[in-house]
DNA sequence: TGTACATCAGTGAACGCGCGTTCACTGATGTAC
DNA sequence: TGTACATCAGTGAACGCGCGTTCACTGATGTAC
């Protein structure tokens, strides 16, 4: 049952890192207690890591890549991106909990830099007048947007409110509290 | 010059505390570490807060008690509310950054709970249409309104988007970007 | 089909360290009389 | 003014623990010939 060769060991240890890290402040996530719920010998992670801070870095990129898939299927429409972005963290409180705190990140990883990167672009790239045409809306009606979707996710994941039975449905009404420029009620 | 009975310590262990919040993960704050830098004897904060997380507690109580004082200075203006909210923040990272993260506190702690609920009623409660008058405004609005603000700080302080040189006049124009029903443009 | 060898994945012992918490203590302050 | 005593603030030694990281290692896999 138990191979020597795992197979899929830096995956499954990710799986488990994101477990922990909505369990538990992501600054205590110790790569020992990672291995021991593994079942592996406490170097392995060291092994595909290299440090507690590449594993976080891998996990917070690993999320940056599968939040971009989420945002990409909403076809671009800025409302339903931020609802979209909302269930997405809501349904990775691990990777959420460590994507956007640079602090605890290595900032040399390529891979962590591309995927958010990337996710930032589809963000910002949604909100009206703040693409490459010009427009009205400035950049307020990004910060605006990111801080209204971001803000809610960590309400929520922190416990600083309780989430609600029905989060979908109050994300959507929450989005629509964002007036943009030149865009009347969706 | 260096008293035996300090006169002051809790005050000033607190205040190294949110030195310490604004540097590491809250999460990684250690009661030696501050002693240490406060200058006095590592079970001196033991005395006075009890634990690591009675440390924390305290940390968040007098920062909702600050921010409530913030808060009332403006009046009951919604938008101005949230400027003086995001500013607030920014001027107290270390306080901020342990006050919205109840895994972190002792909910035990009634100077906490009471300095919390406060905030909250103040926030709330310049909400169009969420006070007992009823409205239109909906338990939505109040949602985001506080992820609005939440978000934001959280964003600068984490360090996700660089501070800019003048956060009050962003601030100002991102919180201009909530529509709240029954209120024109401010 | 078989052998030699390189490469990769995972192990387990060892290191030094900082931590939270406990405990009996001492120094300082204040109050009763 | 002086003495006794209670109370509070802060000390420092000691405990056991889990941690990150290092290192030489062994087991498994795959490839060259």
């Amino acid at each position: 049952m138990t191979k020597y060769h795992h197979g899929n060991l830096p995956a499954e240890l990710l799986a488990h890192a994101a477990e922990m890290a909505q369990e538990v402040d992501p600054g205590a996530i110790s790569l020992r207690e990672l291995a021991r719920r593994v079942g592996v010998s406490h170097s392995a992670p060291v092994h595909h890591f290299g440090t507690r801070q590449g594993l976080l870095t891998a996990l917070a990129a690993a999320g940056f890549t599968s939040l971009c898939q989420a945002l990409d299927a909403q076809g671009g429409d800025i409302y339903e991106m931020g609802v979209a972005y909302v269930m997405w963290g809501l349904d990775h409180p691990g990777h959420y909990a460590v994507m956007w705190q640079p602090r605890l990140l290595d900032e040399s990883q390529t891979e962590l830099r591309v995927a958010r990167d990337r996710a930032w672009e589809l963000l910002a790239g949604a909100v009206p007048g703040n693409g490459d045409s010009g427009g009205n809306g400035g950049p307020a009606a990004a910060y605006a947007a990111f801080s209204l979707v971001h803000g809610l996710v960590s309400i929520w994941l922190n416990g600083a409110l309780p989430l609600p039975s029905n989060p979908r449905a109050i994300a959507q009404e929450v989005v629509q509290q964002l007036r943009f420029s030149g865009l009347g009620r969706h």
